[in-house]
This record gives structure tokens, sequence and C-alpha cells, in this order.
RNA sequence: GCGGAUAUGGCGGAACUGGCAGACGCACUGGACUCAAAAUCCAGCGGUAGCGAUACCGUGUGGGUUCGAUUCCCACUAUCCGCACCA
């Protein structure tokens, strides 16, 4: 043995014995435990520190499952459709596979360094056409059941990714990948109906072991609530208009109407002498972007002329359009109480419309409103619900609507479908053929994959058409049903589609009859542990929890919820911020691995801060980790032939170190793991040195603990203690809870809740003698005073009250 | 605007259910080894006063509960995150 540290030596020379030997072996006696990280996109720019956060995370947690007794299923793969890739291939007119195949080969490599337990074998890659076929195939048995359909309407449209967004892409009306202001422009587009889903996705989240933060997360954006659909004739015609509210307590306070200038009644209802108005300001909405449109706070609105009738008032309500309302949530259309609700109290100040309070807050006087009052309150001006609190009459209020042929309960969700169709070269053909005949029609399943024809230039067009129309040969086909001359589909699908489904895959990669036999999903599914970044909260999540719930309805798995347990880890940065390229703050792990390995580097990702939270990268922290494994190796090359019986305080220290090391660990709470480490390794070297010698059950008890985050270090010390065989072959370390406590103890005295003194005490003496030792302690300090009070905590402290 | 989280030395951060605040590490200071340096080892390292034992102050701010509060309660401030005309 080396008297150094020789980490790159012993590196190399374990990673090519796992090579041959792969410590996880696949043995169906033992219990399955799936640990995923989200699959990375495969960019050009390769892996920086923050990458390595999350996947040392899983693979520590995956090795400590081996040593535990598991069969560990840890895959990694490639989502790698999507624009980068394409938009680097228009630069360098490549072909995006081509592109994407190099930066695989490179990212790969990079992972290789983290020296993770990945199964190769199992590497999936979301542009293979025998993974694709799969991504269509659900594609089509969702067509099948009426859940993809097309539709024309006015969608977010990025102008500088050229092409449509679904809603989660274009949060605050700004395009999620590029930042650019999203326009509304309406097209044809095929959509997944994913709001049939919504309840279902609300209500599975409970059971689910994930962040507070992502569920709730996923809840605001599902956006159940609860309401009344309420009828509001329109004066002197046999129309009436619909709207929804959350309020119906407040309808006697109604008193005027405001519909979205989308809405398909705005026409119909606008008298003559208005319509001019109506139909400008209708236009000018229309132009106005998404941004300016959901952020300018000034009310905008113009009159129709109509009215409609109050139904419980019979009084006579104003119609209005105005930009404020939403055409795509509820009906479309609003009853508006100024008086309690602060966008309808700005909008009726402005345009002078009357304010009837419906609601008195307790114990106020009633007076000029200066602003809407959105608390509650007793019940006023309203016949039906007077004497009610608002608490009151908004549970009774639909009931009596009900009732009286007013309206109706109703729910509503702020979720929409989910359009699914990209203009853009690089994503999965969606596998539809348009026949002038029999309109939209499916490949038959047998004929998937429709594989992505070469095409000349993927450059996207202005027109919201994918490059792959102009591809004559490809589009123009027979239609499969009546055979008469059709056109495919053009569209591609969306970057989320292959990320959906992609952790049933690994379960059986190169199954081509199915996308994973029943066996092999019920061998490894659910994933048992689900680590990635935060920014897919409420994207990729939610899409992967309704294609699982989708597959789960038609028999192709058999459990609703694909992710059990989510770890989100925090992001690394330097210098105040998030990692880039153009930045140039990126720190390579490539360097790293060279100066101090792969073993310092994993402990000390783990070491930097609380993994769920964003931690700044320190250049010299790692040092400290790489001194402490320097003292871990001389630890045992001092040591190892001068093995003693076990002292009673080292069986003390290993034993608190197990149980210490493994709560923390089970906790996630990494860098006090390490922490625990350092702290327990300190202890045993204090101890050997003042023996002269330390116990053979002490040094293994660290190289197992070790073994999950220093693996190359840990099988080279565990060989050097003696063994022939792998460490990981070895099993987890126990302790013993009676070794947790030494018979003596020190215990802190206090005088007044001040520290003063400490006494030794034995763990079992009785409470007067502890408090006899701790008046000694305190006896100078005690002159004069009267003990008004003595408290002892057993075995932890004694406070003596005195004045 | 609404909702959530966080606040501890020069820095990253520990502290289990209310019980020695600052574990562990970085940086720094002094010492040993060395011709010298690096590496390593030893010691110190919240603030103020003191040669010193020690004393007082100290977990964002102000109050409260308690023998005892980083931890619980109330109010406030700052920072971060999410949502944002969803009726």
């Amino acid at each position: 043995m080396n008297s150094r540290y020789d980490y790159a030596a012993i590196e190399k020379k374990w990673r090519a014995e796992w090579e041959k030997n792969p410590i996880n072996k696949e043995d169906d006696k033992k219990p399955k435990y799936y640990c995923l990280d989200m699959f990375p996109y495969p960019s050009g720019s390769g892996l920086h520190v923050g990458h390595w956060r999350g996947y040392v995370l899983s693979d520590v947690l995956s090795r400590y499952k081996v040593l535990q007794g598991y069969q560990i299923l840890h895959p990694m793969g490639w989502d790698a459709f999507g624009l980068p890739a394409e938009n680097d291939a228009i630069k360098k007119n490549i072909h995006p596979a081509i592109g994407t195949a190099n930066n695989i080969a490179n990212v790969k490599r990079q992972l290789h360094e983290i020296s993770a337990i990945y199964d190769w074998d199992r590497e999936v890659n979301t542009t293979d056409p025998k993974f694709y076929k799969w991504t269509q195939w659900i594609f089509a048995q969702m067509f099948k059941k009426g859940l993809a359909y097309e539709k024309e309407m006015p969608l977010n449209w990025c102008p500088s990714c050229k092409c449509v967004l679904a809603n989660e892409e274009a949060k605050n009306g700004v395009c999620e990948r590029c930042g650019s202001v999203v326009t509304k422009r309406n097209l044809r587009q095929w959509m997944l109906k994913i709001t049939k889903y919504a309840d279902r996705l609300l209500t599975d989240l409970e059971g689910l072991d994930w962040p507070e933060k992502v569920k709730k997360m996923q809840t605001d954006w599902i956006g159940k609530s609860y309401g009344a659909e309420v009828d509001f004739p329109v004066k002197g015609t046999d129309l009436s208009l619909k709207v929804y509210t959350t309020r119906p307590d407040t309808l006697y306070g109604a008193t005027f109407m405001v519909l979205a200038p989308e809405h398909e009644m705005v026409n119909e209802i606008a008298t003559p002498e208005n319509k001019k108005a109506v139909e400008d300001y209708c236009f000018a909405a229309s132009t106005k972007s998404s941004v300016d449109r959901m952020t300018d706070k000034e009310k905008t609105g113009v009159f129709t002329g109509a009215y409609c009738i109050n139904p419980l008032t019979g009084k006579e309500t104003p119609v209005w359009v105005s930009d404020y309302v939403l055409s795509d949530y509820g009906t479309g259309a609003i009853m508006c109480v100024p008086a309690h609700d602060d966008r309808d109290f700005d909008f009726a100040k402005k345009f002078n419309l009357p304010i009837i309070p419906v609601i008195s807050p307790e114990g106020e006087e009633e007076g000029e409103l200066e602003k809407a009052y959105t608390g509650n309150g007793k019940m006023i001006n309203s016949p039906a619900f007077n004497g009610m609190t608002s608490a009151e009459a908004i549970k009774f209020a639909p009931g009596y609507l009900e009732e009286h042929g007013l309206g109706k309960k109703t729910v509503n969700f702020k979720l929409r479908d989910w359009v699914f169709s990209r203009q853009r070269y690089w994503g999965e053909p969606i596998p539809i053929v348009h026949c002038p005949h029999c309109g939209a029609v499916l490949v038959p399943d047998e004929e998937l994959p429709v594989l992505l024809p070469e095409v000349e230039s993927y450059k996207p067009t202005d027109t919201g058409e994918s490059p792959l129309s102009l591809i004559d040969e490809w589009v123009n086909t027979k239609c499969p049903k009546c055979g008469a001359d059709a056109k495919r589909e053009t569209n591609t699908m969306p970057q989320w589609a292959g990320s959906s489904w992609y952790f049933l895959r690994y379960a059986d990669v190169n199954n081509d009859k199915e996308l994973a036999s029943k066996e092999a999903l019920k061998k490894w599914l659910p994933v048992d542990m689900y680590v990635g970044g935060i920014e897919h909260a409420v994207l990729h999540l939610l899409y992967a929890r309704f294609f699982t719930k989708f597959l789960y309805d038609i028999g192709v798995v058999d459990f609703e919820e694909p992710f059990l347990k989510l770890f989100n880890q925090g992001m690394i940065n330097k210098d105040g911020a998030k990692m880039s390229k153009s930045k140039g703050n990126v720190v390579s792990p490539d360097d790293l691995v060279r100066d101090y390995g792969c073993d310092s580097l994993r402990m000390y990702e783990l070491f930097v801060g609380p993994p769920e939270i964003d931690s700044e990268w320190d250049d010299s922290g790692i040092d400290g980790v790489f001194r402490y494994l320097n003292r871990v190796w001389k630890l045992i090359y001092n040591y190892k032939d001068k093995i003693i019986a076990d002292t009673k305080e080292t069986e003390f220290i290993r034993n608190k170190m197990s149980c210490e090391i493994t709560t923390r660990l089970e906790a996630l709470t990494m860098n006090t793991v390490v922490s625990g480490f350092m702290e327990y390794t300190n202890k045993l070297i204090d101890e050997a040195k003042k023996n002269d010698g330390i116990s053979r059950e002490a040094l293994e008890t660290l190289v197992i603990l070790l073994a999950p985050f220093t693996p190359h270090l840990s099988e080279e010390l565990w060989k050097e203690l003696g063994h022939e065989n792998s460490v990981f072959a070895e099993k987890w370390v126990e302790w013993d809870d009676s070794k947790l406590v030494l018979n003596t103890k020190e215990i802190p005295v206090q005088l007044n809740g001040k520290m003063r003194a400490n006494i030794t005490i034995s763990t079992d003496e009785n409470k007067e003698s502890v408090l006899e030792k701790a008046k000694d302690a305190l006896e100078s300090r005690l002159e004069g005073l009267n003990i008004i009070k003595e408290i002892y905590v057993p075995g932890k402290i004694v406070n003596i009250v005195a004045k």
C-alpha cells in the first residue's frame, strides 16, 4: 500500500474492474429500487458541476440501496429532440441527428467521470425511431379515445422560435425557452385533452412524497374553483348570457356585465349605434400582445348598447366588452360586482357605473366605498340572503339559483388543453394523414413509426407551417382508410412528448412489440426516487403524470402515479449567477476530477450546501474534502497492521457514526452526512493515536459507510483491509442502540438560565445526586442566594434558579 | 396585488421533540518540521472590556410565553421563489 492517496491510479483501476464486474446485478430474489435522474438534453456545451449535483445524489442513493440488498434500476438516456439541436443544425448546416449524436458522445464521456452505476445497456434516446415509434403509438391511442383532437383557435405564438407554445410554455406571456414576447395567432393545431384528467391530476397529488412546493405549483396550475353558472337574459331578445362566478353570494350587487372581446355573442348583441366602436375595440384587442393584455392595469372597454336583466333584482345591467376578461376561462363572460371585486371596482369607477354593496364588514358603518371590500361580512341589500354571513351565503346561493332555475353549481379549472403540435422539423412526426374524404385519419399502429424524413432545409417558416410541408414526396400519400390521395400531417410533437413516458421504456428498452412488457413494468415501475430540477414542476412532471394516467386507463400500466418520491436539487451558482457559457463562469468537472479525483468531487458536490437549496460554488471548498480523504487513507495506512480490540470509546464512536450517517442519508441531508463523516473520523483518528492502534470493526465500518460516496477509495481500502470481494457485496452497517450512550456523560449546569459549569454524571444517576453535584459546582456563585427552583432534565441539563 | 419560503461569525453552513449557539469545512493568524517553500501536523479563530481568571453582549428588528427561546406566539423589516386581471 502506497503511503500517498493516489486517486488517479485507484480510480482508473476500479472503473476498469467494475466494467468487467458490475456491482449492481439483477437478481429477482432481491427487492427492486428504481432511482431515476431527469434525463438530460445533450447540449453542445457539456456538463458543469451543477449537473453533477443531482447525478451524484441519485448515484449515492443507488449504491446505498445496493448495499442494503436491493436490485437497482439506475438508467440514463437522452431527451434529444428539440430546438437547440435544430437551430445548431441550421447554423452549421449539418443534420440535427449528427449534431445530436456528437453531443451525446461528449456528454456520455463526461457522465462516465462520475462513476455512477448507470446501466448503459438500457440507454434510451427519444430521437431513435425505435423509441419514438411508441411516442407516436401513445398519441394514436389518445386519438382513438378522442383525447387528441384538432382545433383552430387563438394560440400562443413565439415569433423567435416560430412555433406555437403550450400554455405551460408561455407563462406571463413570455416564451419559456427564449424569453420572447408571445403573440396570439389563430391556428389549427393538435390538442391533447389533459383537462379531462384535471380532477385526478389534482387529487392524486395528495398521496405523493413530493416537495410541498411542487405540489402547490401543480395545484395552482390546475386551479380548481367552485362556483355557479348564472343566466342573464338579454333585454328585448330570447338570448341569455351565461356567466361563471365563484361569488354567487354577491349576485344582488352585480350592476353590469363584461364580455371578452372574443366572446361569440359580442356581435350579436351590440346595438347598431355601438357596433362600430365595439368592432374597433375587439380588433385592437386582437392585435395587442399577451403581455400587454395581462399587465395593463388600466382598464379599457366599450359599451355594447345592450342590457341584461339581473335574475335576482330584475334590474337592467349594461353589457360591456373589455380585454380584462379572458375568453378561454369560464364562459368568457362575467357579472361584475364592483363593490366586492377590485377589478370590477376599477372598471366601474372609470366608466361611472353603479356600485351597490351587498356585504357589510362587521362593525363598520356603511359609507362611500373607496375601494372594493373583498372580505367577509353580513349580507345586505340581498333579499334572499339577508341575515346570513357571506360565508353562509356563498354555500347557500348555488342551490338557491338551481331551485329557481336561474343557474347551476359548477367547478372550473385554470388548466387548459395541451397544444401538442409544433411547426418545426426536429420532433416526432404526428402519425396522421389528412384525407379529403375521411378527414384526419390515423396511420395504422402496424405502420409506425412514421419516420422523420430527410429534408433540404430545416428552417422554420413564418407561415405557421412546418419545414416538413416542403417535402412533397413525403407529404403526398394515400389515405389509410379509403386509399385516396391524401397529405401527411406536417407538424411535429413538442419536446415534452418523449419525456412524458421515457421512464417506462427503461424497463424494457429493446421491445419492438410493446412500449414495454407487462412483466418488465411490473418488476421495475413505478419510479421510487426521481431526482431533478424544480424547473419541471408543472411542465414535464404534469405531462408525465397525464400520460401515465392515460396508459393506466387503457390497461398498459397498473399504477396511476409514475414518481412516488421526488427530490429537487438546488442549482450551483458561481459568482452569484447561474453558470453559463456566455457569462464565462462555468466550473468544469473535468478539471476537478483531474486535480482531486472523482471521489473528492462526488463528496464535495454534496458538502457544498443543503442539496435542495441553491448553493454558491467555492473553489477552495473541495480542498477540505480532499484533505479529509487523505486523512482516511492515512488512518488505514498507519493502523491496518496495528489492529487492537474495540475500546469503549471506539465502540461508541463507530456505533454512533453508523447511526448518524444512516439517519442523515435517509433524510437526504447530504451536507450533514459529509460533516458527520469528518467529525467521527477525526474522533477515530484521535483514538487511534491515543491507543496506538484501532479495532478492525471501526476501520471496516468507516470504509463501508463511505462506499456510496467514495466508491473507488472504499474498494481500494477494503482490499487493503484484506478482503477479496467488492465492498459492494457487503451489507450496509448495522449498529447497536444500547451502545449509543456512554455510561458517563458531561452535562451543563445553568444558574438562572445561564451556563455556568459542567458536571460529569453517570447515565443512571438519580436526580438528587445530580442536583447535589450541580450545586457543588456552583458553590461560590450560590453564596448569599436563595434557591427558588431546581430543574433537572434527565441526561441533558441542570438549571438552578436563585435570587 | 395574492401565496409560499428564508434570515445564525469574514464565508458555506450545524444545532434531533424548547436544553452548552456557532458542529463540520473554507479563509485567516501563530507554532512545529524545512536551507527555503509546498504538503503535513499542533494551537487559536462571534463581538466588546481585561495581562489574566473572567464579565457583559450576541441567531434580521421590536414585543410576548418559559426556569430556559436560533427553536413556540404576535407585529415589523429585508431577501428569494411561485402565481398574476382565472371573476
